[in-house]
DNA sequence: TACAACCAAAGAGTGTGGTCTATAGTTGTA
DNA sequence: TACAACTATAGACCACACTCTTTGGTTGTA
């Protein structure tokens, strides 16, 4: 696949699949055979990455904490050992994340609470 | 209060108050008893409004978000019923929020999963 | 009165995460 | 074979949220 379709099927730009390729992120191959051009070609774990760099932003990961998670993920980079101590890691932050979603809620409903009486 | 108190008790840095107020989040003001001296001074309301800048920041929120806020919450630009609207956008997108970190936690209890039964 | 510590304002510089432009070459269809 | 649509690389540009520097002045303590 060339980076048009990728682009297409995870509806991010080819500019900006170009950055993340850049950023290390993703990575596609050139086909050997072919000598005529230098296209990269991309397979499905590229886009199973995509979607997860989609996710991952939506959530306020950076693209340094989402690389790391990919290679948590997918290389042989780390032990079994290690990847499951990372990963731990993210879902203690992911709770305090969200902890500090709901106070903020709690924050909010307050200053509905005084609207509401007027105090404000 | 002066800026450099304002920073003690914040933990913010005078610079940085300076670039919040340059924003327009909080606002100073002159003492027109002091002529020699062009100082702001500073409230108890200011410490108010920079601790919720700090938990607003937290949670991702942009300098223009937790200006609004601020709005919803101090002026009276608003109306009762709009900020009352506001307040509710808020609290919904909060919730999205949630609910989006709570589905990267399941797709990173699924990997952690992966890992344990030496799928990757 | 020397001087460290403080203050304001303007503006330059930084890092992140894109987004766009320019240049130059390749491919597929009419 | 003309030409639209594709590709890569390099680098310029952007907004955001600071962070630091410069300049010039004020205040409080020894």
């Amino acid at each position: 696949m060339l980076i048009n379709e990728l682009a297409k099927r995870t509806g991010i730009t080819a500019h900006t699949i170009r950055f993340y390729e850049k950023s290390g992120l993703i990575k596609g191959k050139r086909d050997e055979n072919i000598k005529s051009n230098n296209y990269f070609h991309y397979d499905e774990e590229t886009v199973e990455k995509l979607e997860l760099i989609v996710d991952a932003k939506a959530i306020g990961y950076t693209i340094n904490e989402i690389s790391e998670l990919i290679d948590a993920w997918y290389s042989n980079k780390f032990s079994k050992v290690e990847k499951l101590a990372f990963l731990d890691e993210k879902l203690i932050s992911l709770d305090q994340k969200i902890k500090d979603l709901k106070e903020m809620k709690n924050l909010i409903s307050q200053y509905k609470k005084d609207v509401l009486d007027g105090k404000c």
